[in-house]
DNA sequence: AACTTGACACGAACGCTGTTCGTTTCTAGA
DNA sequence: TCTAGAAACGAACAGCGTTCGTGTCAAGTT
């Protein structure tokens, strides 16, 4: 079977899995090669995923890993399809459902942040993919059981999905600026804090006199408030 | 002047403009490099602007762009900035902020679209740009005209931000995706209705049975919804 | 008027990227 | 035992961002 074969499956409804034959000693299979590159993610961020430096980590060259992905665009897609199926869905429960969608989103959350970069795959991934809509799946039974209309429901869970992706896409980039000495990025809170009060008091009145505020809470903070924003909005 | 010390006082409060001495017929100005690039991407997308074409279109090599840009993303971050220059942000009026604040995020939308793949520079960027912070002032100073406390207001300028860009980027990354002739992405609104029906019911009975709802709207629709929606959790 | 200075332009190269071609290797089934 | 064919892989290609060393030419100084 052809690794395009194989993607195009993937985005089928079964995706029947079959024991194949094996050449090597340690043959490389499809799990070993994502398994391998969430290792590398999670230690030298997603920027550090390349298709050479995961070839060299599974001990051989980069066109070996073409007859198990077709793309690095196809690997992404595998990368956020096994952090989805990660995440466990709870079972609808009207009276608690802004709990648990808020749950659903805070997991999602932990996954992205635990792979450092990696929700810039999941932005440029394709909306078809099974194990992505098992999670909207599970954020739509939740929004109807607690009777949110079906339109607003389906929109909202875009926009919920694609608000933790970008979070965590910001918080990976500031992370990254900030360890490699930019001159530019703030290094610090209070860096930042400096910056925004030392601006002209003429042109910025409102930032000068609030960057306290600009600048406090903690990356989970903003998140919390942004989703319950979102929920609340809902009502 | 060095092209990094230029990056540099781009951050500090007072950019003094200055008339330099020239060497070329038609020597090259960071104005030129500037909008040249956006020319690119309005024709070609983000994806195709390279430090190599950009030279090319500019009728050199690609080392003469260093002279007047630090980096590629010293130059995303002007590309950006050019955007933010362009907004015009209305006098705050308590009586309509929900409209006003609306209006400024359809204008930086507006332009992003008409970049297509730009916003994934203003994700990219330091928060501390002068033309973004411009923006976020007069968006600060809507809400707080409107009597919201300066820390919801301040962090929900962030997400309303975070959002724009977002959304833009999956507009983008959609759009070339579907000209690409890419086997996995959706081909339009019908066949991604077509792939959402024939999922497995029993596994996605919520997503096979709202498939119509999951798929309606206009990227506008969506997006008018989605900064409804955390404008109306404000209150 | 000749000279020094130094910012800008630029050709060539470096190390890196994703990807492909052609070949070799080795197992599963006939 | 033999063969078909999938997997592995060495080598290469075109392109990327960036840097180095050098060339060039106008402005300011002597």
């Amino acid at each position: 079977m052809n690794a395009k074969e194989r993607r195009t499956a993937r985005h089928r409804p079964a995706p029947a899995e079959e024991t194949r034959p094996r050449r090597r000693r340690d043959p490389i299979t499809v799990d070993q090669v994502v398994e391998t590159a969430l290792g590398i993610i999670a230690t030298e961020g997603y920027d550090a995923l390349t298709m050479r430096r995961l070839s060299a980590a599974l001990d051989t060259g980069p066109a070996s890993l073409y007859a198990h992905v077709v793309n690095k665009a196809d690997l992404d897609e595998l990368l956020i399809g096994r952090l989805c199926a990660r995440l466990t869905l709870p079972d609808p429960d009207p009276a608690t459902w802004r709990d648990q969608l808020r749950g659903v989103c805070e997991a999602l959350r932990d996954q992205y942040l635990q792979y450092p970069g990696i929700s810039r795959a999941a932005l440029a991934m394709a909306p078809t993919d099974l194990e992505a809509l098992r999670v909207s799946e599970g954020m739509l039974a939740i929004l109807l059981a607690a009777g949110i209309a079906p339109q607003r429901a389906a929109w909202t869970i875009d926009a919920l999905l694609l608000y933790v992706a970008a979070h965590c896409l910001e918080l990976s980039v500031a992370h990254r600026r900030a360890e490699d000495g930019d001159e530019v990025w703030p290094a610090d809170r209070t860096d930042l804090l400096h910056r925004l009060t030392t601006l002209p008091a003429a042109a910025f009145p409102h930032t000068t006199r609030h960057a306290a505020e600009l600048t406090a809470g903690t990356p989970h903070d903003r998140f919390d408030f942004t989703v319950r924003l979102m929920i609340n909005g809902l009502a």
